[in-house]
DNA sequence: GAGTGGTCTAGACCACCCT
DNA sequence: GGGTGGTCTAGACCACTCA
C-alpha cells in the first residue's frame, strides 16, 4: 500500500467517522508531514484524492474544510460495483442472478468494426429495500474472461475478474441518456408504461488498455438518483 | 499561467489537431522534461489533468496513450456554462434570456434553515439547431451579486461572475434526478405530456467556499445525453 | 508575521514492459 | 538493458488569509 492511499484512507476514515465534521478543517499539509513522517508532496497527494472525490476542498491562505457529504445517492463520478455503492450506502440490497448466456457484443455499444464480437451475457435484477430497481446487463468479452463458469450469487463480477483472475479494472466510460422502458424492464421491475428509464452504458477498461466488458445498467428513472463533484478547470 | 497548465493546454491542442490521433503515444515524462525544461513532476501533472479530463489514459511500462473521444454529448464531470459546451461542440446555440426577478432559492435546493434567502432569479431558454431543449433557472444570492442589472445576451452568468466581479468559480455540486414535465416546460418546449425531463440541480461554490449561485437545468429527456470517465480508485 | 495552500525543482528508487 | 510510468524526498519560493 502507497503511503499517500494509507494517508488518504485514515484521513476518510476520521471523516466518516465524525472527527472532523462538516466544514470542519482538516490537518494543514504540514501537520500531516509531521503526523506521518512523509514529504509534502506525499501529504498533499493523500488530500488531492479527497478533493477529487468531494469529501473536501482545499482553500488557499486558510486549509482544507469538510464538504457536507449527501450519501443516500447514486455516484457515477467512479467506477464502483453495485455491491460496492450498496455496502457503502447501507442499504438492504440484494442481486438476483437471471442469466448466463453466450452471446454478442450488442451494436448499441459501437465496438469493432461490425463483426460481432463474443461475449458472455450476464442479467442481473437489483433490489434496493426489496424494490426491483435496476436491471443489468453485462457482456463480458471471451477474448479477456473466456468462460464465466459459475457466479456465485454473493459474488460481484468486479470481484470475479480482480480476485480470482487477477485483473486490475483501471477506469471506464460512460454514457446516460434516458429512454422509454421495454417489455423486459416492465415485466421485471413491474412498471407502469409511463415510466421512463435511465441508461447507463459503461465500456471497462483493464489497466493494460484492454476493454473487459460492457454493461447495460436499466434503473427505472423514479428511483434514480446521482450526485456528483466537479472541479472548474 | 502555471508551467504545467500551459504543457496540458498545447498536448491537449495536439490531440484535438490530430498530432496525436486516438491510440497514438504522447511523449513519455522524460520527453516532456527535455522539451519544456521542468521538473518531471511537472510534466507529470500535466499529463494527469489529461487523464483526469478522460482524453489519454497511462499504462505502467508502456507509455500515456491517447483514448478515442465521443465528442457530441454533454460532459457534466465539469464545471462548465452552456456557452463554453455549445462553443466546443461547435453546435448552432442560442439562448433566449426571460425573466430576471427577484426571488428566494427555492426550498428543494436544501440551503440554509428554512429563512428565505433572497436571490436574482434568471431563467433562460436554451435552443440547440433551433430547438428548445433546455430551461435554466438560476437563483445567483444577493449575498455575493447584491444586483443583475442588465445581462446582454452575448453574456454568460459564468462570464458576468468571473470576468466583471472578479469572482473566481471553483467547485460545483451537481445532482441528476428525472421528473415529469411541467406546464411551464411544456408550454416553453413544446412538449407531448409523455416526454419526461432530466433535471440537473447545481450549487456552484467560489474558491473563498461560499455558494454563489443554484441552478436548476431541464433537459428535456429525449435529447439528453452525458458521457464521462471515471477513474477506479 | 505566522500559517496556509499552490507551484516547482533535481534528484532517487522501484515495478513493469519490450526486445 | 533501456524505456516507461509510479512513488517519494527535502528542499524552495510564492500568493493568500487572518490576527
Amino acid at each position: 500500500m502507497n503511503k499517500y492511499q494509507i494517508i488518504h484512507d485514515e484521513l476518510l476514515k476520521e471523516i466518516n467517522d465524525g472527527k472532523y465534521p462538516n466544514n470542519a478543517m482538516l490537518p494543514s499539509d504540514f501537520a500531516l508531514m509531521n503526523r506521518y513522517h512523509v514529504a509534502r508532496e506525499t501529504s498533499r497527494k493523500a488530500v488531492a484524492m479527497l478533493v477529487d472525490e468531494g469529501y473536501v476542498m482545499r482553500i488557499k491562505g486558510r486549509g482544507t474544510f469538510v464538504i457536507n457529504q449527501n450519501r443516500y445517492s447514486f455516484p457515477i463520478s467512479h467506477v464502483e460495483s453495485y455491491r460496492e455503492l450498496a455496502a457503502r450506502l447501507k442499504l438492504n440490497e440484494r442481486t438476483q442472478l437471471l442469466t448466463i448466456t453466450d452471446s454478442e457484443v450488442p451494436s448499441v455499444f459501437e465496438y469493432g468494426d461490425d463483426t460481432p464480437v463474443p461475449a458472455t451475457a450476464v442479467v442481473r435484477i437489483r433490489y434496493l429495500d426489496n424494490e426491483p430497481v435496476i436491471i443489468d446487463h453485462d457482456y463480458v468479452l471471451k477474448d479477456v474472461v473466456p468462460e464465466i463458469k459459475k457466479l456465485s450469487q454473493s459474488v460481484s463480477l468486479f470481484e470475479l475478474f480482480e480476485q480470482q483472475l487477477g485483473l486490475v479494472i483501471s477506469y471506464a466510460k460512460k454514457t446516460i441518456t434516458v429512454e422509454p422502458a421495454n417489455a423486459t424492464d416492465r415485466q421485471l421491475m413491474g412498471l407502469a408504461e409511463s415510466i421512463p428509464i435511465v441508461v447507463i452504458r459503461s465500456e471497462t477498461f483493464l489497466n493494460d488498455g484492454r476493454i473487459i466488458s460492457f454493461t447495460e445498467s436499466r434503473h427505472r428513472a423514479d428511483r434514480f438518483k446521482s450526485v456528483e463533484f466537479s472541479r472548474r478547470h
